[in-house]
DNA sequence: AAGGTAGTTCGTTTTTTTACGAATAATTTT
DNA sequence: AAAATTATTCGTAAAAAAACGAACTACCTT
């Protein structure tokens, strides 16, 4: 039987998601338009982002699988809003991760020199 | 003339650079691992990770080139750290992205449901 | 029922990323 | 001088990401 040895830790593999999906300007940029209106259609996105709207809606759907935003879908209109729980959580994370690496958590500072 | 409009802030570029470099989990692996003890050759970084030798070199190439870590080159061996000035400069970018974008500061909070 | 509106999905192309082994470079050891 | 050690670069293949227009869906108006 073969077994499936995890390559990387729950928390590695966490890091990685969200940090790929904020890993294209675009989609910070989505993030930043929502953020500064609250939330947005589909519609005044497409007017500020200089892609077509088919690409934006792949750009969404990465942020949205990640799950960094949710969509009230109401056809023919999608309001798209950050997700609070979510994006609190990954910003935890990602600062832990940072903070975590600095010189002053270390056994020795400037090591390399 | 044509005029190269600009399509994204100098932010938001950055902001997706340093979020790239960590977008895949062998990256914050190794980060990981430059952290846990202050620096590393590539050796021991190869003994710990489930990728070939070139493949870490690759990896170890997009994070130098991100300015998240610096190399000492010393033939024919080579020593890695983090490189703490951009280390700490893209931390609090990415950290003041989040907070920045979270409820407490936006004009509505739950604005989606 | 036709037509309009707003987004998403599909099909395709181009580019980038990831991965590996082989070949190469730069010392150190024998 | 030859061989060994350690890491990088090269060449290539496979997979994933990014982009676009066309086709489609699901309501709302007329």
């Amino acid at each position: 039987m073969i077994v499936e040895t995890k390559k990387y830790t729950e928390k590695q593999e966490l890091i990685a998601l969200y940090a790929n999906a904020i890993a294209h300007p675009v989609r910070v940029a989505i993030l930043d338009l929502l953020a500064s209106q609250a939330c947005c259609y589909h519609g005044d996105m497409a007017e500020e982002l200089p892609i077509a709207n088919s690409t934006l809606s792949q750009h969404l759907k990465v942020l949205k699988d990640a799950g960094l935003i949710q969509g009230d879908i109401n056809p023919p209109k999608t309001k798209y809003c950050i997700h609070q729980e979510n994006y609190a959580f990954a910003e935890e994370l990602l600062s832990d991760f940072f903070k975590g690496h600095l010189a002053s958590s270390c056994g020795e500072k400037g090591s390399c020199n």
